[in-house]
DNA sequence: ATAGTTGGCTAAACCGGTTCAGTTGGCGGT
DNA sequence: ACCGCCAACTGAACCGGTTTAGCCAACTAT
């Protein structure tokens, strides 16, 4: 019951020892007899000691911490569940490892750069997540000029350091279309998200070598900025026209969600008079009417995954790039042959 | 650019005075002559010297992070936009004060229990938001005992020694049964939140309330987890009667729209059919169709606020409680007087 | 003139670990 | 019997701040 701290000097006393052997003994190096060893473990163990955090990290110059810093508008961020889900995944992995998770969500890229700097000056994190890879992005070459680890969700496009954690998103966009296709549509069109995102501008492509692929004219392109509003105008704009899409493939959810909206109060019947997929499988997809089509990507595995590979890195020095099964299509209800009119 | 770091050391020397001085000069205490202290501050700017975090942490015993634990199962935390945009209402505050934010994801209360023991022993943060309180929570007492500071996000009903930050939403829930009422709706129905969590159960007698003010009989109720599955199975429950009710007050926006979602799959028309209201304002009752009436709770602003207060208890050992403006009726698409069969 | 205060400052201990140069003792080799 | 070597271990410095005891000079009070 004694509620005073136990320091490494309780217990290097204790044990009959200095406070240097018990640091070895702890950090299990070489240098001290195996009898030695086992006996000051368990004087640690019966005094109860818990090596402090506080000072470890003032003599190893580490945090223990991982950072994820977030620059997304507030409406994207509060209606895409990517990040909670990817989160739970980072967090199964650091709870075993007595590693703690730094989140900072920022209102721009500006500030977002300015939080890695704070956070390597403060020593806070001794690595970081990257997600929401931009073009060229910026915080590549600044984290390289830090000295701070990372690993980045998804490959960047430029030349990059880090360890990538990838979910391979266009066979889900190509699935999705040549599905489409094979119900026999025709004009396709493409809510695509923002085209600084990698992914945003990778499942166009994807969206548009699919078409070329299938045979079909090039399909109309809609460019937004993944938000639930912008997907819901994008939706308006394309079913506004004289000639409509038959369907009309999204690059996230709740575009998607928001898209059926927009069919409902027209008029349009999806998917007899629309067929429409989503991407990334959220909750809700289940659960509107009819249940939406998309293709899965399983962001808590990503997390472990992610968390995994940025541990190894920190470790070791170095950690191999990881595939993740690539994101799969899930027929649900939103998506059917269009009709000859 | 000289890239060594520069620390309390070389500020002393190079002012000529003791590294005691500087640090007294830093912290603007007492004991330093007025001019000195201005000499001592130019040369800690000219050589560009940021104190160590770490050191500082090591010795104050504080660690200049603030604690947020989440205990959610992860298809409600997905689908809920609550934490997001509340984290960056609490960023908003903690940027500005070089503090940050330490984020645990858990998936159940007993090992959230054990992530704070651990927060506190490994003194990974100076103080906690309390959020999602339950009945007799088991985390006021255990943080009074672990001796940290903490914000409750609402007013718990047991005794608890931490200031509470404050949106009411019985008002919100009140005004919807109002408005329904008004509509000439007599069999209203509640889909219910979690009965653990005291906000569930609040907005459900708030609902119970809400009925009886307004001279109605007692109105269905039916428990969830707050999960959108959840809310789509409740619907369908409360629809697959002989007597349907003509509208329903949702506990959350997700189980709403999943609602919507039944509605539509039976042929339910909303809102001539079946009027619904929800909980939260999440962007995407914007969007869907016919657009939700909700009630809206300001995370954001709510993260300001407990961030705000948590500061102001730590720094002073003592801070009142907040009350945020009442959560509001947003009168949007989704209700209307009930049909005269 | 002398004792008592007080403001400004220094030196050193301290927080609780890690690390490294150096000491000791036991063992094998010749 | 002597040397060399290595494994086991100690002592002290170190990480970079904060804090306390105490010193000195100047100023007040009697």
């Amino acid at each position: 019951m004694s509620a005073e701290k136990v320091t490494i000097a309780d217990v290097a006393r204790t044990a009959g020892v200095s406070k240097g052997l018990v640091s070895f003994a702890l950090n299990n190096r070489p240098g001290v007899g195996a009898e030695t060893r086992v006996r000051i473990l368990q004087v640690a163990q019966d005094l109860g000691w818990k090596p402090s955090l506080r000072a470890r990290s003032l003599s190893t110059q580490r945090s223990f911490a991982l950072g994820l810093v977030i620059a997304r508008n507030p409406e994207v961020l509060a209606s895409d569940p990517f990040f909670p889900s990817f989160i739970a995944g980072v967090e199964s992995i650091l709870a075993a490892e007595r590693r703690a998770l730094v989140l900072s969500v920022v209102p721009d890229e500006e500030t977002e750069l300015q939080t890695y700097r704070s956070l390597v000056a403060d020593g806070r994190v001794d690595g970081v997540f990257l997600s929401d890879l931009r073009h060229n992005d910026a915080r590549i070459p600044l984290l390289t000029e830090l000295g701070l680890p990372a690993v980045t969700l998804g490959r960047p496009d430029g030349d990059s350091p880090f360890p990538a954690v990838t979910v391979d998103d266009t066979p889900g966009v190509t699935a999705s279309v040549r599905y489409l296709a094979e119900l026999g549509h025709r004009r396709i069109a493409h809510v695509a998200g923002s085209p600084n995102l990698l992914h945003g501008t990778r499942r166009r492509e994807a969206f548009a070598a699919a078409m070329a692929a299938a045979g079909l004219p090039e399909g109309q392109t809609v460019e937004t900025d993944f938000s639930v509003g912008a997907g819901s105008d994008a939706t308006r704009q394309l079913l506004g026209q004289a000639i409509r899409p038959t369907a009309i493939v999204y690059a996230n959810d709740p575009m998607a969600i928001a898209g059926l909206g927009v069919a409902h109060e027209l008029g349009i019947r999806v998917p007899e008079d629309l067929s429409i997929t989503g991407f990334d499988d959220i909750d809700f997809c289940r659960y509107v009417f009819p249940p939406l089509t998309t293709v899965s990507a399983a962001p808590a595995v990503w997390g472990r995954a992610a968390a995994t590979t940025l541990l190894q890195l920190m470790e070791h020095g170095h950690a191999d790039d990881v595939d993740l099964p690539a994101a799969r299509l899930i027929i649900r209800g939103s998506a059917a042959p269009p009709l000859r009119p």
